[in-house]
Formats: structure tokens, sequence, C-alpha cells
DNA sequence: TGTCTATGTTGACGCTTGTCGATACAGGTG
DNA sequence: CACCTGTATCGACAAGCGTCAACATAGACA
């Protein structure tokens, strides 16, 4: 609401996994910080209609959509916009105007980062 | 409320690599039926202090605790009872009396198939 | 039995969230 | 310029959620 407030989660070594807000829920308990931070990402996918524009983003061609392909989800236009704007304040996706359209895409060193903060490791994703 | 609904997430073959609800989120979108599900679990951990709770069962010594090792997240005695069955109800959790205490562990699998339900695939976890 | 500790349940409160219709803005086309 | 399409914002509403104090329940122990 406020504004774009994007989280300060990752700082991706370029050509390296990603690092994390967190260590793996196994590791330790985590902080009060910690939790804030990682459970806003989480919150972010824990609505249906979320998870599915986020489905949607994340497995089209090129990790990027146009609202129009992926808006077929049984909620009105606007409602799509604010899911839109929710994943994006959660720092789960960017977008671009591009002509008439805007495309969404999904921020590449998010899904490893939560990936690795639910299992040890794993791989960058494909 | 109702009842102690688990989600009817996983049908782990012994010694095999959890089952997910759902594939890959970069796999193809979700169906509306399989959103519902996986949110379900997202939306449990995207509260923090059900992640710092969950987070400290976890981390705990044998994937186990009580509540009484894990109770000091900031909240009133009755928040804490009240997000662990959030928790049970999601699947994350269950829940065994032991004498005075009652002991909460994590549900093995279902860190793995939410790790793989981010990233293609994934060890089974620590 | 009574009492103490540990945990769960109930009921109420305020805040947040998901949703929509109406409207505004951006960019293309004629 | 006017008009149309795609997307975002606004304002309002109902429902859900996190929280607490008060109370209830379960087990241990004397």
């Amino acid at each position: 609401m406020s504004n774009t407030k994007v989280l300060p989660l990752l700082e991706p070594a370029p050509g390296e996994a990603a690092a994390p807000c967190c260590p793996p829920v196994t590791e330790r308990p985590f902080t009060a910080e910690e939790a804030e931070t990682a459970a806003r990402m989480f919150k972010a996918l824990g609505d249906p209609v979320r998870l599915r524009l986020f489905s949607a983003v994340a497995s089209h061609e090129g990790g990027e959509a146009c609202v129009c392909d992926i808006s077929d989800v049984g909620v009105s236009q606007p409602t799509v916009s604010h899911h839109l704007k929710k994943l994006k304040e959660a720092g789960l996706l960017t977008s671009e105007r591009r002509g008439t359209w805007v495309y969404y895409r999904v921020e590449p060193t998010v899904l490893a980062a939560m990936g690795q903060l639910l299992i040890k490791a794993g791989p960058t994703a494909a």
C-alpha cells in the first residue's frame, strides 16, 4: 500500500546459488526478525489465487508472462491486479511495461532461496 | 474447530522422496485445486509466530519438541496453542502427549514436499 | 481426594485481507 | 484529436485472522 516495498532478501552472487534470508528451518530456531522476513514470502504464496498467478508466471515461457496470459483465475481484473501487486511487494515478481501490455517475471533467485529454506540444499532450479 | 482436518498431501513411500501434492510451480500453472492445497501449507508458514514455532520444532533435537521448549516467542500461551493447532491442521506438525507434556513433531515428508514445490528436486533433507 | 502444573478451548476484540464496481491512467490506432 | 483496450487505483464491504483473558481439561503427585 504505502509503497512498493521490496524485501531485502537476496544478494545473489551471479552464477551462484541464492543466498536466502535465513538458514534452513531445521538448522536452528528462527529469530523474530528472520521469521518476519521469511513469513512475508510464505504469506504471499498463501493465497490460492496468488499461488495460481505465481505458478502461471513461473511456468510460462521464459519465466515471464503478460497479465492477459494469466488473468483467467476466476476473479475480477482488479483483484488480479491487486494480487500481482502483493507478489511484487513480497519480492517474488517483477513487472515491466512493454507497449500496451505489462509483463510479470519471477524473481529468479527467490525460488531457490525459499526452497533452501525448507530443505538443506538443492539445485538452482531448472 | 470442526476437527483436526489434516491435509491429504503425501503418500510417502517409505524410504522414498516425498510425493508432493503438486508439481513444481515452474512446471505448469497450478489448477485451482492444487493451488488450494498448496496455499494452505504456505499460509500456515505465513505468520511470523507460526514460522518461529515451526522452526523451533524442526530444529529441535530429534525433530520434536515439548511446547514448554518452544513457547518463548513473545505471545501468550493460548496464542501459542492456537498457532500450533493451525500448523497441525495444515499437516505440518503432529502432536503426542507424553505424561504431563505435549510434544510436537515435524511431519517428516512435508519439508521435502514443499521444497520440491519450489525447486525442481532436492535431497530428502537432513 | 485435592492441588499443582502444562496445555487446550472459548469468546470477544480490532486489524487485516480478499473481493468487487467504479474510475483513472497508459498506450496504441484511426 | 477521439476512441478503444489493457492495467492500476480507489472506496467500500464482509470475512478471516491474531491476540488476549478467562476458563476448562489432563496428568502427576501427595
